[in-house]
DNA sequence: TAGATTGTTAATCGATTAACAATC
DNA sequence: TAGATTGTTAATCGATTAACAATC
């Protein structure tokens, strides 16, 4: 199997949501052109994505929820729970700290950080939040998968330079502005004006609609 | 000039972002290779693309920050700035409102509305929460550019229902379930869980390295 | 068997990379 | 003028769509 690239990665992570939606249902089998209706996107497509991850789905029936889903999540996470670490406990952060999605998701913050004396020895959900002096040392310690940025601009580079020094690999990066990392860093940027922008200006520019990232 | 894909929007907008950050510091030039270093792309993508919006660049020079700035905002935004409404006033809805990057940006939020009775009638970053019985007459008195989907999943169908019949033509979707609009509505889903796991999928396939969301 | 639905191959489309001629 | 940097054309690559044969 050739690697995957980031798109068709997000895509599967969707296909994974989609079935354990309809396992929570208890629907058993859904057909591609269902799928494609739930989703918004096209039968052809999803089952040409599903076969990357083998003969998964069965004529005449489609695809069970369960199995399906299993190959997937086996594929791409193995099982693993993500370990990530928080740096800015500011509104963004403490919303991601406390953010429901990754309960039943495949995520865990174990640790967070920030300069503000005020909020540094409080818990959030369960994570206590630290000061970013002692990041380097709790990091090297408990060897977290990724790094999400969520301080402000002006101190996102010092972070990710922070991150690159621990060995982290990958990072998340809220904050609108680009950081500069090594090539064999992968960074995800998620900039809060330019996805509502970008849909505003997609809405002016559209004759027929899509939906999501695609 | 043909209609800008959903990508190249997004990409413009980044280099609009840029060419802020460029301006703010006092830089009246940048070339194509020193703007590719800042965003992590490739010079060759960048001339291509900023050669879309015209010949906006000067040989021997590069590109004038404050002048292409103004050429790529005027062709995306006109001018405006994007009027929003928020359902769900949690964790990640306070964030949102609360977010600083908007403030330079160019989105605005004109409304709020939540179920809660505890938030209903607290104002947040200057906006009002409304209860959610309001948003009809809200939205219809106000007309919005978009509308924000920050509830809990099992609402999110309710409020784009709500949001399709009152005319909204645009949807940035936080909730982790795929939502069905009418053909010419435009949805712009963002699933954190996604974000994140996808990040750490991508660490594990991947040779290179790569930035953002290209 | 007949029919529905998958898996796969071919065709189209858009995005990226590479190369170079145009230009200040 | 010489040289650097843009704008543009051509080549490659990946993603999407369409069509259909394989299969239960």
């Amino acid at each position: 199997m050739r690697p995957l690239t980031r798109k068709k990665i997000e895509r599967a992570l969707l296909y994974i949501r989609a079935f354990e939606g309809l396992e929570k249902a208890g629907q058993a089998f859904v057909s591609s052109r269902e799928l494609a209706q739930i989703l918004g996107l096209t039968a052809d497509q999803i089952r040409k994505e599903i076969s990357n991850f083998g003969k998964v789905g069965r004529p005449r029936f489609g695809y069970d929820t369960v199995r399906v889903k299993k190959v997937l999540q086996d594929y791409l996470l193995k099982g693993k729970t993500v370990r990530a670490v928080l740096f800015g406990v500011g509104n963004l952060g403490r919303a991601v700290l406390r953010y429901p999605g990754f309960l039943r998701g495949k995520v865990k913050f174990i640790a967070a950080f920030d300069r503000d004396r005020a909020v540094i020895g409080k818990s959030i959900n369960g994570v206590r939040v630290s000061p970013a002096e002692a990041a380097p040392a709790v990091i090297r310690r408990t060897r977290p998968d990724i790094g999400i940025i969520a301080v402000p601009d002006e101190a996102s580079q010092g972070v990710a330079n922070l991150l690159v020094k621990t060995g982290i690999k990958g990072i998340v990066n809220f904050a609108p502005r680009s950081i500069r990392v090594p090539e064999n860093v992968l960074v995800n940027d998620i900039d809060l004006t330019i996805e509502f922008l970008s849909l505003y200006c997609d809405m002016r520019f559209t004759r027929g609609s899509r939906t999501g990232r695609n």
